[in-house]
DNA sequence: CTGAATTAGTAACACGTGTTAGTTAAAACG
DNA sequence: CGTTTTAACTAACACGTGTTACTAATTCAG
C-alpha cells in the first residue's frame, strides 16, 4: 500500500469549479488580476478542505528557485565534535532563513575533499551557499563565484571579492591580551585555536601580536604554540609552556575548549589560576562561566553571526544587493576569575 | 546580468546528436535498453564537456522523491545552545545520508509550536522525517504517522508504534549509580538533565531508582532535583543538595553540562571531589575528560545514534522494511577521577 | 446605440526530467 | 526470398506548478 496520493492544485480547482489558473492566482495573491470575492472564498475553502499545500518540486521547476540555502561546514569532523560554538551559529542561520521562508540544507564537507558541495548548486538543490570555514586552496569556490552563484562566507578569505560576515577576531584577541597587559603581565604566552593555515587562527594570533606591539613588549616566538580545536592539544601545549624559563605569567588561549585542556595542565602542575598563571580564553562557550575558576574570555556573537550570514545571503539571492559587501561583528571581553 | 543559463539534458543531446531520451538512458544506466558503445561514449563525453548535472527539481517532480531527509530538532533553543551532544549526532546523520545519496535538511522547531514541520512533508520537501526529541502532545506527529509518512524517532515515545532509535539511557543511568554504590556510597543524590516531562529525563531518573532498588537502598525523594540542560541549573540544584542533613556523599547528574555547574557549587562550598562528594555525569562530552577533576560519566554513542537514525530512516523510505522496528544502543561507564 | 474599456476567468505553454510505446534498419531464420 | 527477431534509437506523455496571451461578458463613455 503506497502513501496516499498527494492533493494537487488541480484537485482544488475541480472542487471549486474553476480553472487551475484561477487557483494559482488566488493562492499566490497575484496582483493585477481581478477575482470576485465569491470565487476567492470558494477556492480558499476548497484548498483548506483538501489540506492543500503546493508541491515545491513543481514550484522549483518553474521558478528556478529552491528557497533553500546550503550551509556548508568546512570544519574537520573533530572540530565539529568539540566546537561548542557551532550550534548557536546554525540556529542563527536557521532563524534568519525561516523568517524569509527559506530552508537550510546542512552539508559538512571534509576539508581535504573540498568542492564536493558544488553539486548542491549545479543540481539546483540550493539557491546559494553559506560557507563556514573557507579555505584558500578551494578552487571550486572561486569557480562558483565567477559563475555568479550567490555565495557568502562565514570567515574571511584574503584577496577575494566574495562577500563575507565574520567576527572581528583580531580585535577580540587584542582585547584579551591588552586586558592581561593592563593587569601587569609582561610575559604572555599564546596557544592558538587551530593550525595557522586556518584564517581564524591567524587572525587571533595577529591580535595577540598587535597588543604586544602596542604595549611595546617584545615578542618571543617560543611563547606561541599551536592548538587544534581539542582540549588535548591545549593540555599538551600548556605543558610545554610551563617548561620555559622564565615561565610566562599569563596565557591567551584562542579557544575556550582548548583553554580547558590548558587549565588542567596548569592545575596538574600545582599552579594556581590566576595567581601563578592567568588565563584568558576565546569564544565564551556556555561552560566557560562554570569552569573552576570561571574563565575570562572573549564573547563572540555566535547567534548573530549565523543570523547575519543567513540574512545577507538571502538578500543576495533575491538580487537586492548589499550596501556594504561585508560585515565584521564586534566581540567583547567577559571578565571572570581566571584573570586578575 | 543574470546567472549563466543552466545546461540541461537537451543541451547534451544536441551536442551528441542523439535524442534526450538516449541521454537519460545512458546517464542513468537504465537496464534493458541497448546502446552502442560508440553512442554511449559520445554522450558521456558531451555530458562531461558541458559539465552537466541533472536538475533535481525535474527529477523530483517525475519521481516524487526528493532524496532529502528532514532532521527535526524539537529541543528548546537553550538546550541546543548548551548541548555538546548534538553536533556529533548531526554528523552521524549526515554521514549515513550521504552514503545513500541523500541530503539533510535541518529544521529546529520550537517545542511549543510543534507540528510546523509537517509542511516539509506535504510540500514534498523531504522524503521522511528524523525527529529528535519527540513530545507526547505532538498530535501532528501521530497524524503524519497514520498517513504512512516515513518517520523515525530519535528518542522514545510510549504507546506508539513509530519506530525509533535511542540510547539505552535507563541502563546507562543504572550503570552510573551502581558504580557509586559499589564504591560504598549509600546516600546518593540525583540532578536530572531536564524537567521530567521529557522522556529522556524520566528514563535516566528511572535508571537511578532501579539501581537503588536493586541494592535495597531506600529512596529519598528529597535527594532528586531537577535540572534544565544548563550549568546554571546544576549549580543551583547542587547548592540545595548541600544544605541537606545528612549530606549525600555522592551525586549522579544526568548531564555533563549540568554536572559542571554542580561541581562548581561543590568547590565553592570548599568540599573536595570525590573525597567529600563523588560525582558521576552523563553524556561524555569532549570536555568531560579535561574538567578538574576529570569527570566520571556515561559515554553515549552519539555519532552512532545519528548514523543509525539516518540509515534506518532511509531504509524505511526506500520501502526495504526493518527487521526490528527499533534499536537501543548501549552506553558505557567511563571511570575518571570525580568518583572514587 | 455603438465602440471602448473593464471584469472575471481560462487555454495553453514552459520548466527539466523519467519512462512507455513505437519506429526504423539490419540481422537471423526457415 | 519472405518473415520474424533484434539492435539502436526516438516521439510523446506525465509530473505539478507559474505565467502569458487570450476570450467572453459586462459596464462605461460619447
Amino acid at each position: 500500500m503506497r502513501p496516499a496520493k498527494r492533493t494537487t492544485s488541480r484537485d482544488v480547482a475541480k472542487l471549486a469549479h474553476v480553472s487551475r489558473t484561477t487557483v494559482s492566482f488566488i493562492l499566490n495573491n497575484v496582483s493585477g488580476v481581478s477575482i470576485s470575492a465569491e470565487t476567492r472564498k470558494r477556492v480558499l475553502d476548497a484548498a483548506k478542505k483538501l489540506n492543500y499545500s503546493p508541491n515545491v518540486a513543481g514550484k522549483k521547476l518553474v521558478s528556478g528557485k529552491s528557497y533553500t540555502i546550503g550551509l556548508v561546514l568546512c570544519q574537520s569532523p573533530e572540530q565539529i565534535f568539540t566546537d561548542a560554538f557551532l550550534p548557536q551559529v546554525i540556529l542563527g542561520v536557521e532563524q534568519a532563513a525561516m523568517q524569509q521562508g527559506f530552508h537550510v540544507l546542512l552539508k559538512p564537507v571534509d576539508p581535504n575533499d573540498t568542492g564536493g558541495y558544488a553539486r548542491l548548486i549545479t543540481e539546483n538543490h540550493v539557491d546559494g551557499i553559506l560557507l563556514s570555514g573557507p579555505r584558500q586552496d578551494d578552487t571550486a569556490l572561486m569557480h562558483l563565484h565567477e559563475q555568479r552563484v550567490p555565495i557568502l562566507l562565514m570567515g574571511q578569505l584574503p584577496d577575494t571579492s566574495i562577500p563575507f560576515v565574520d567576527v572581528n577576531a583580531t580585535a577580540g584577541a587584542e582585547l584579551a591580551v591588552t586586558h592581561l597587559i593592563e593587569r601587569g603581565h609582561q610575559r604572555i604566552g599564546m596557544i592558538t585555536n587551530a593550525p595557522l593555515s586556518y584564517t581564524s587562527a591567524k587572525q587571533r594570533r595577529d591580535g595577540y601580536l598587535h597588543a604586544l606591539k602596542k604595549a611595546k613588549l617584545l615578542i618571543d616566538k617560543a611563547l606561541i604554540l599551536e592548538g587544534n580545536y581539542t582540549p588535548a592539544s591545549g593540555f599538551e601545549a600548556m605543558k610545554s609552556l610551563l617548561l620555559l624559563t622564565p615561565r610566562p605569567t599569563a596565557v591567551f588561549v584562542a579557544s575556550d575548549v582548548v583553554a580547558m585542556g590548558a587549565m588542567l595542565a596548569i592545575k596538574q602542575a600545582k599552579l594556581r589560576i590566576p595567581k601563578d598563571i592567568a588565563v584568558v580564553g576565546f569564544d565564551d562557550i556556555p561552560l566557560a562561566e562554570y569552569y573552576d575558576p570561571p574563565l575570562t574570555t572573549i564573547h563572540l556573537p555566535a547567534f548573530g553571526l549565523g543570523w547575519a550570514g543567513g540574512e545577507r545571503l538571502i538578500r543576495i539571492i533575491q538580487g537586492e544587493g548589499l550596501n556594504d559587501t561585508s560585515l565584521l561583528l564586534e566581540s567583547k571581553l567577559i571578565t571572570r576569575h581566571s584573570s586578575p
